[in-house]
DNA sequence: CTCTCAACTTATAATAATTATAAATTCATA
DNA sequence: TATGAATTTATAATTATTATAAGTTGAGAG
């Protein structure tokens, strides 16, 4: 669980790291750290955006969480440090796991000469809640 | 060329726009729109950084060519609009195309129900170049 | 158990790429 | 060559994120 995550890095265990591990443990919408902050902030009244950027980062450097930049203008984050493909729905904004066949790859590994020792694969499209929706109205 | 690419957008032909057009063509670098700003600013002392921004999100969105959102910070411009894979150094910063083998593929298609129409690979890792300075530097 | 202090949180200011606004300029065509 | 819509430009605004500095606290030492 979240605590032995922050004990093995040598972090302190603090309330406010515990309820983002908490939040993003399993979730699988890829929040941003702005939706992160308002989720807490009533059970965390003394929150502060910067604690929530701050543990971010740390435990995206820590390898503990991915960063998702699928899209251009704020980042979001997953629990799953592990590479995986991501969708997002160009209607809804919402951001999938989205794993394509022959996508899966080990890093590190080289081509050309290029180090590779990690990689994105960002889909862009319909997600199939709003393809549903379009479908209803043609209807 | 540049000029019949503008004509058949139906946009006006302007010194800048063509100028911008004229220093992607066939450009690796991937550069920023700082760095075309720059690159152009002493022969066109007049042209205004909003004006890159304006063409380039034109040009994009017309998909005569495609932003390169490998890095956190800024958009880099590439006058090849083809998905194809991209690579970011670590240590140089230096974006190179990169096409590795399994992953080619053509959009639009759907994938447990997702509609995908465009995607993006990104690599992060070590250049050549960069290996190659510090095996220089080990010896 | 309580002392201590580096680590942490917080409020606040600063940063920086991009976007919006509005006035001046210019391309294109009549 | 005159016209007007499109474009360029200077400038301000936006916004996610990062930096700073002061106050707070978790956790090990004693
Ligand atoms: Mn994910
Ligand atoms: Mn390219
Ligand atoms: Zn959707
Ligand atoms: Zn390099």
């Amino acid at each position: 669980m979240a605590v032995n995550r922050l004990k093995k890095l040598g972090l302190k265990l603090t309330p406010q790291r515990l309820a983002i591990l908490n939040l993003l443990e399993g979730n699988k919408k890829h929040p941003s750290a702005e939706e992160i902050y308002s989720q807490l902030k009533p059970r965390f009244p003394s929150l502060s955006p910067a604690t929530v950027y701050n543990t971010l980062e740390v435990l995206a450097k820590a390898g503990e969480l991915q960063e998702v930049r699928i899209r251009g203008d704020k980042k979001h984050f997953d629990s799953n440090p592990a590479p995986h493909g991501h969708f997002l729905c160009r209607i809804c904004q919402s951001i999938y796991d989205l794993d394509v066949e022959p996508l899966e790859m080990q890093t590190p590994f080289s081509v050309k000469g290029h180090l590779v020792e990690g990689y994105t694969l960002y889909f862009y499209g319909i997600c199939p809640v709003c393809q549903e929706g379009s479908k209803t109205k043609l209807n």
